[in-house]
DNA sequence: CTGAAAGCGCTAACAG
DNA sequence: CTGTTAGCGCTTTCAG
């Protein structure tokens, strides 16, 4: 198999400890032993196998990330930023997909300390005030961010957006642009799904509008929902004449169910999106939408994990809310602004 | 800190290899210490520790994917089949991105060496012949499946696309819809790259066809890089009326620049890429393109890669070529087919 | 400057 | 069925 350090000590008559220092340049090592034992290991293709060296050290330099899915550009752009942030501090990433499931999550989240990582990045799937999974991971001490969504209960460590301040931005946008009958394409009852939604709600209280209940309706994180959605939103009378959606793939759903049913965008409906994902300028109808700072997110929550890792005492908990900003294309502009 | 296995064993004077294998159901241990030992682990919360398990049994349970940009959907697509591969088996799977520099690509490949990971899947992004960096895990014995890029001396497993099929597919198409003057964006010095271009070559000497040397530009893996490559096509004259575009991302750039300069697609020029990305139809225009089942290029390189991992004995050397399949939407339609 | 002793948490192999 | 011995490859501690 590979040398080892054993392997080296005995070609040079040396102990292993020797080596051991030699290779990490101790400085109680004389010049003339360091350069023959680094010759030696060079000669032999020797490389430090890591499972011992965190066995001894406790140190795996191992980072966990959880998202709910790959697939989507949001997430693969947090990923990108938090990977660019470590590799060079020569940490490598797991990146683990709960699908949105949050006993999968759950499941992840026990591995990947049993795996002892040193710190963990969670996007969570978990929907209700359960933060039982993320109590365990404090009590072990493990350095922990959430990003993206805050669990309503969660004390902890966050980098993410400010989602009911997205979910106002967009609508007021709407109102703005002189939609009269706005509805929402809402996401699912995690943070992020429940903070936009309130956002929808107080812009428009803010303007003194109100509207229906039906107006509101459930979609998911993919586009094939927001096209679903689209059609319920369409069979509606009074008909909206703007939609907020959830998030980008699911905007661009509703976008393809309203050109398919022969209306114009913005011109009949009016979109925005939010998470401004990195093909949404080239969609059919080039997307509105909240940015978020997606690779921002990523660095971040990186960054803060860092500091927790290497931190010699507890460092108190921090919570970052990136500020979110209207990004204007075609698809809600109405009165060529 | 978390529980041990000697912490159970002093609770319960037991000796710690009964408490170890009790915890794994041995059976060679009486039902009724079995379960004293699994109640007492429940209590104390006690996970086992990986690192030292792998430490003795030489397994990590690690899979190392190196890819060139998860970013571009193509290479989230395989991620993901990988994953949904390996989680089921209890694998997990860490995930460096090589930003196509082939210089990162081997460092972390060494990394991923020396944290001794099971097994690892990579699409390369060595332009030159160098294989040497895969000899030498070849050399360690660590199971090795290469995806989608296949470099010219390479002798190992291997899962991805036909090339040359999908560049002759594609340019096919494009002289079947009465594309007179066809040109190529190429890509990069990889092997997709090189196949893809021949493959272009071939089907247009296939048809008798030959076309200026300027008509093939070199582009990279983006929108952006595609939108510059199509600029300069724009400027030749004769302007070309179909371009084969090296990926879906390009061509999406392709389309930027073509619909920006006041042409249509696909009436002025006709567009086809490759890859079938998520949202190559929710593009402007929806395009067409040659699909090669990413997800299966991941599922299957997954699969492959347990095989060689849990053989006993070391097995044949398999490459796994899936033929692409043309898709073809609005962007290349002329004769309204 | 060098090395011997001890141990990280666990399992394989064998003996009782 | 249970326990003992040895060791995975490395580092920490402390004595020479």
């Amino acid at each position: 198999m590979s040398a080892r350090m054993k392997d080296i000590a005995r070609d040079l008559g040396v102990s292993l400890m020797t080596v051991s220092k030699a290779l990490r340049s101790h400085n109680d090592i004389s010049e003339a032993t360091r350069r023959r034992v680094q010759q030696r290991a060079r000669e032999l293709d020797y490389q430090p196998n890591w499972v011992a060296q965190s066995l001894v050290t406790r140190r795996t330099y191992l980072i966990g990330l959880v998202i709910p899915d790959l697939m989507h550009s949001f997430f693969a752009e947090v990923a990108q930023g938090v990977a660019r942030k470590f590799e060079p501090l020569g940490y490598q990433v797991v990146i683990s997909n709960s699908e949105e499931n949050p006993a999968a999550e759950a499941r992840q989240l026990e591995l990947l300390l049993n795996r002892k990582v040193d710190g963990l990045i969670v996007a969570s799937a978990q929907t209700r005030k359960d933060v039982e999974v993320f109590d365990r991971i404090r009590r072990r001490r493990i350095p922990l961010v959430l990003i993206d969504r805050k669990p309503p209960a969660f004390q902890g460590n966050f980098v993410g957006g400010r989602d009911e301040e997205v979910g106002r931005l967009a609508t007021a946008h709407l109102i703005e642009q002189g939609c009269q009958r706005i509805a929402h394409i809402r996401g699912p009852a995690v943070a992020t799904g429940v903070g936009r939604l309130r956002g929808y709600s107080k812009a428009l209280s803010d303007a003194g509008l109100a509207m229906p209940g039906n107006y509101v309706v459930t979609g998911l994180h993919h586009d094939a929902s927001g096209y679903d959605a689209m059609r319920q939103l369409l069979a509606r009378d009074p008909r909206p004449d703007g939609v907020f959606c959830y998030n980008d793939p699911v905007a661009a759903g509703a976008i393809r169910a309203i050109l398919q049913a022969g209306l114009s965008v913005p011109q009949d409906i009016a979109i925005v999106g939010a998470g401004n994902v990195h093909y949404s300028d080239l969609l059919k109808v080039p997307l509105s939408t909240v940015d978020q700072s997606s690779t921002e997110i990523g660095n971040s929550a990186a960054e803060l994990l860092v500091e927790c890792i290497e931190a010699k005492t507890e460092i108190p908990v921090r919570s970052i809310q990136i500020t979110p900003r209207l990004v204007v294309r075609e698809s809600s502009r109405r009165n060529g602004q």
